[in-house]
DNA sequence: CTGTATCCGTGTTGATACTG
DNA sequence: CAGTATCAACACGGATACAG
């Protein structure tokens, strides 16, 4: 209908806070249902409508047309159709929409404190490389720089610690000293269970390839934030 | 135990992400409409029901009641009943439901770069408080330590910058260094916008008392982020 | 495969009225 | 003042149909 269509840019049709704050403004911007959790898919670089769908099992076709559509008009994402012979659209987010990382790695790392946590529930490629990134303890040695490379439920990845944070692209392993191959839920049991790295492997949970000690090494750089008693 | 308890409960309050990821966990726990900006309202201490509703015009108090409910049995807050002779009833943050104040800022200042933003909507007292502890620069001399008095929109605050951030508490502002009395709207303008301050006590946006000078220089430690151009 | 446009059942939200 | 009850409007998710 037209007349949705145009409130659709500013007016009516969602309910907006109307209020100067900035957290509120956020909660207009990102507060509906799945639209952090697209972001989240993005940002590792641009991703296909048929990836985010799939890796967000529940949203449906519809949703995420309209999130899609609101936060491109809101300047947090774009459309771009690739090169040919690509000719395919992705959609990527802004340098805005990337300064969004901030913000999901403090709710992340809040979040996972609370005792509602359930690590057996799913968990999407892009999810599980992200919270390497949101979990690593920023004080690690400087001297250690191991060149990182993961598969994860197939999907290739390359990492490597730069100033205290992991930097991570959407790359294929090759070459890599170390590579982690599994899928993301028994990867998360990995790094973040308290069994060394040497049983995971034992009980395939994860295969690596690679230097085992600096293997081991990395994995005890990642904890679960606590909840804090009260 | 308290995490079976909220688990049990996944299926039935609402609808869930069922995500083991910690961005989704959050929004599970504070991604409902309203639920944000409540805890921005106890961020600064306990509040009574009707001081939230006050707060937060368009929040109707059915919902206020779910919010408050639902938030408790997350952990994130709880019902305290003040001491006799008060005798009332007071929400007030859990210590994890405090840490949300990282999350909050990050996302604040985040949405503050969006060319949406709109300073000319309502701002409640708490809002604008904590707007100058997101907006303030960390890169205060450390020899500027005024002491700090505001009364706004009635509502007394007492702050203090501690460590390069500002330390607010709901206290009277009798016998502060520099006092800054006004509307949360007018604050905002004066703290936020180009003129000077003098510009601003001669407008009437806001009146000050105690040193001009260390009011002057207070006020230009704080500025709004811009839209990351892309 | 990549979306867009429907309808439909259901749960969530918001305004008003109401009770202790 | 501190909520509860009721009800209408809307958002969401699922299904389906359809277009490029």
């Amino acid at each position: 209908m037209q007349s949705e269509k145009i409130t659709a840019d500013y007016g009516k049709l969602r309910r907006w806070y109307r209020d100067a704050c900035g957290t509120a403004l956020a909660m207009d911007l990102i507060g509906e249902r799945w639209a952090l959790l697209i972001v989240r898919e993005l940002l590792l670089g641009p991703r296909r409508f048929g990836e985010i769908r799939g890796a967000l099992p529940g949203l449906s076709a519809n949703v995420l047309t309209q999130r899609l559509e609101g936060m491109e008009k809101a300047g947090i994402m774009r459309r771009r159709t690739l090169p040919s012979p690509a000719n395919a659209q992705v959609y990527e987010l802004t340098r805005w929409g990337y300064a969004l990382e901030e913000p999901i790695f403090a709710l992340s790392r809040w979040a996972a404190g609370s005792p509602a946590h359930d690590v057996t529930l799913p968990l999407s490629n892009t999810a599980f490389m992200l919270s390497l990134r949101t979990m690593m303890d920023p004080r690690v040695d400087p001297a250690f720089a191991p060149d990182l490379g993961f598969r994860i439920g197939g999907e290739p990845f390359r990492a490597a610690i730069v100033q205290g944070r992991l930097a991570i692209e959407r790359r294929e392993p090759e070459g890599a000293g170390i590579v982690f191959v599994g899928e993301p839920l028994k990867l998360a049991a990995t790094f973040y269970g308290p069994a060394p790295l040497a049983e995971s492997i034992r009980e395939g949970r994860v295969e690596v390839t690679g230097d085992l000690g600096q293997a081991q090494r990395f994995v005890t750089l990642f904890r679960l934030p606590a909840f804090p008693a009260d």
